[in-house]
RNA sequence: GGCGAGGUAGCUCAGUUGGUAGAGCACACGGCUGAAAACCGUGGUGUCGCCGGUUCGAUCCCGGCCCUCGCCA
């Protein structure tokens, strides 16, 4: 490793929602000098801490913005490579947990994302999607960049206008190289994925859901609604149901829509490169030991590159 | 008990003037590069309440029965 300083590899633990994350994610802080740092696309969010299940340990990338700040993978790599690289010059474990799988991927590796849109941009090519409907749209994408038009599906109307976005300003929505699914990576990295058997986690949903309520977050809600909530907050699962039902209904829409959530992040455990997957049913600090264990053992490996 | 409406996919329902059926949601699988708790694609998973009758053929027509809902007793 060329810095002698830089310790333990950086740890990223993801996993379904209430698979536990944060509570290992604490007992690693309580055995090594640690920085938790989260990936997590709603918890960056402000004002939701009951709604989007914020971790009591201090973690960096929580409740940075306010609910009417648009959201992006972009603007938060950069944030998340800053913070992960300020734990490695203080001698201090990066510890990258969250279940947003693109925030974890984006977090680890410089997947060299394309620039964010101009100005302006969106609006007037949404407009432009609108008027010519998806195969014209499509057909004009593939007129400017045939290589980014070819991935994309003209019905997919997000990436057919901001494909159109970047292809106006000279970019490509086609990346260079494709290493959302590779194992390359910022620094050397073990990953972690948490598994907890479907029929427990249903249960831990629904008294999560229950305990949201005890907690208040009904008032919570009420509180953030009052103000203006960007288009990618408004996406925060439970908030239209815990605003607009009655206490039952939002609680059985809740759990329906975090089951089918959990659903997608398994999706994602079993594409993410490299993942080491850890039974979850279990104590946390026994968890943590294990991690901590194949870190180190990985730390005297060579670093491993993508195969 | 009488009258009326209805029983079709996991759910809500459409439909077949008789040729064994299809939408939305759910579910499964796949994709994804500044909206990812988002977005897109592919897939029908079914004793058409039960038992008989008519018919070459019934989920559809006829008879009986069971169940649900509403109104009246």
């Amino acid at each position: 490793m060329s810095n002698g300083r830089a310790g333990l590899p950086v740890i990223a633990i993801f996993g379904a929602t209430a698979t536990g994350k944060s509570a290992v994610a604490s007992a690693i802080a309580e055995r090594v000098p640690a920085e938790l740092v989260s990936s997590d696309s709603m918890q960056a969010y402000r004002g939701l801490a009951i709604l989007t299940n914020q971790p009591q340990e201090p973690t960096r990338l929580v409740g940075i913005w306010e609910l009417d700040h648009e959201a992006s993978v972009g603007e938060y790599a950069t944030l998340a490579h800053e913070v992960v690289d300020e734990a490695r010059a203080a001698a201090r474990t990066a510890v990258v947990v969250g279940g947003t799988g693109l925030y974890l991927r984006a977090a680890l590796t410089e997947l060299g994302l394309p620039p964010a849109p101009e100005p302006g941009a969106r609006e007037r090519i949404e407009k432009l999607y609108e008027r010519l409907g998806p195969e014209e749209a499509h057909a004009v994408l593939r007129n400017r960049d045939p290589r980014a038009a070819s991935g994309i599906h003209a019905n997919d109307r997000r990436r057919v206008v901001r494909a159109l976005e970047l292809a106006e300003s000279g970019g490509s929505l086609a990346p260079v190289e494709n290493k959302l699914w590779s194992e390359d990576v910022r620094h050397p990295t073990v990953v972690f994925g948490l598994d907890v058997p479907r029929e427990l986690l249903g249960k831990r949903i629904v008294l999560r859901a229950h305990q949201m309520f005890d907690r208040g977050v009904e008032e919570e809600v009420r509180r953030a609604l009052a103000g203006t909530i960007s288009a990618t907050a408004a996406q925060v699962i439970g908030l239209r149901e815990v605003a607009e039902l009655p206490r039952s209904e939002a609680i059985d829409g809740l759990v329906a829509r975090t089951t089918r959530y959990a659903a997608y992040q398994r999706k994602w455990m079993r594409r993410i490169p490299g993942i080491v997957s850890l039974s979850a049913d279990r104590p946390p600090g026994e968890i943590a030991d294990e991690i901590l264990e194949v870190a180190r053992t990985r730390q005297r490996l060579p670093a491993h590159r993508a195969g």
